[in-house]
DNA sequence: GTCTATACGCAGATAGAC
DNA sequence: GTCTATCTGCGTATAGAC
């Protein structure tokens, strides 16, 4: 308790170098991928030894995993917000919209989650990555009569799949209208499946 | 000319022992990724040195390269073959639904292609990876009233990130239903893009 | 907390004999 | 064409002094 450390900080919890590394790492990740993420230059961005920065972050791959679930944490926490304000049927809009500026106001955020799937090998770890937009989707519809369940599963990873397209298309030209791009997705998901006519 | 060698292949042609190791490699990365077909790995189970493989693919990113190379060949010619037989107004479908067919035929081809940006770096050689299907989709609105560039664009991106997370889910979980899914697909873009009302 | 020095492993590639 | 032996480079991690 009466530890000389300023108050305002709990006990145990991360110091400020781990969290300058983590956010370096973040930096490194998202310009050029994981491969170049390597403990040589987040020492030397960092201005330390490489013995220095390990002694904070313990190994090199603790440090990619906590910065990839900063960003994760980040995303998921800034659209689930975005969502809970919106009514049930606006809610597949408010989606497909956050998510895209999500991206759009940290581009180095993109590549963190588009490699991580592929750095961290564990393809069954991309599970239900769209499970949450497939609930959104049930719920607008309301009551309409139900999909079938499998045909709920592709609407919803369709849709995934055009936003992670949409997202590496403005990262890849940033003269790319994403905005508009989610706007124009988000007219076709309320038309198909929200419409009053079904499909 | 009248070298020791069997006709029936050109001078100059790759060797067998060339082809045999280029598969090998694709089986390799569609397995388990770019980062697991090593200059070992790949001798391992050619059952070879690993002096001797370098002898004949020169280097292990020319070996990769080529095993690309030879991936997406063979799918562009497929969907091409494909899409070349049906009617421009049929032809998206017949797009969509043969490429998500050739990767359910060739899992091993799934991995090679999905890593492949990340693996080769160069963000911008995926530049008009979906060009093809924009011409497509505008060929078969034919008479109606022309898209605006943009929304073609971002249209046929879409469809793309669809396609390519449908591949994806069939990958993670063989018992998807992926040609099910590529039919639903077809059904929303014929219906939002190609039906008489327009959207 | 920070450093220098060092050890270790692995992947890619070369040399040269057979 | 194929091998063994060797070299180089890089990335990670540890030891131990300050």
């Amino acid at each position: 308790m009466s530890t000389g450390r300023r108050a305002g900080r709990p006990a145990g919890a991360p110091q400020p170098r781990r969290e300058q590394l983590i956010a370096l790492a973040v930096e490194l990740v998202g310009e050029h991928g994981y491969g170049s993420a390597t403990l040589g230059r987040v020492a030397e961005r960092a201005d330390l030894s490489k013995a220095s920065v390990l002694h904070h972050v313990g190994s090199v791959a603790d440090l990619l995993r906590a910065a990839y679930e900063q960003v994760l944490d980040a995303m998921v926490e800034e659209v689930g917000a975005v969502v809970e304000e919106a009514g049930p049927s606006q809610r597949p809009r408010a989606y497909i919209t956050a998510l895209v500026g999500h991206f759009r106001e940290h581009p180095h955020h993109t590549r963190v989650l588009s490699e991580a799937i592929v750095h961290f090998g564990a393809v069954g770890e991309s599970r239900d990555r769209w499970g949450p937009l497939a609930e959104l989707l049930a719920a607008a519809r309301g009551a309409r009569e139900p999909m079938p369940e499998g045909d709920l599963r592709t609407a919803a990873l369709g849709i995934g799949g055009a936003i992670d397209a949409i997202v590496a298309e403005r990262q890849r030209d940033p003269g790319y209208d994403s905005a508009r791009a989610a706007e124009q997705l988000a007219d076709v998901v309320e038309s198909t499946l929200l419409s009053p006519a079904g499909r």
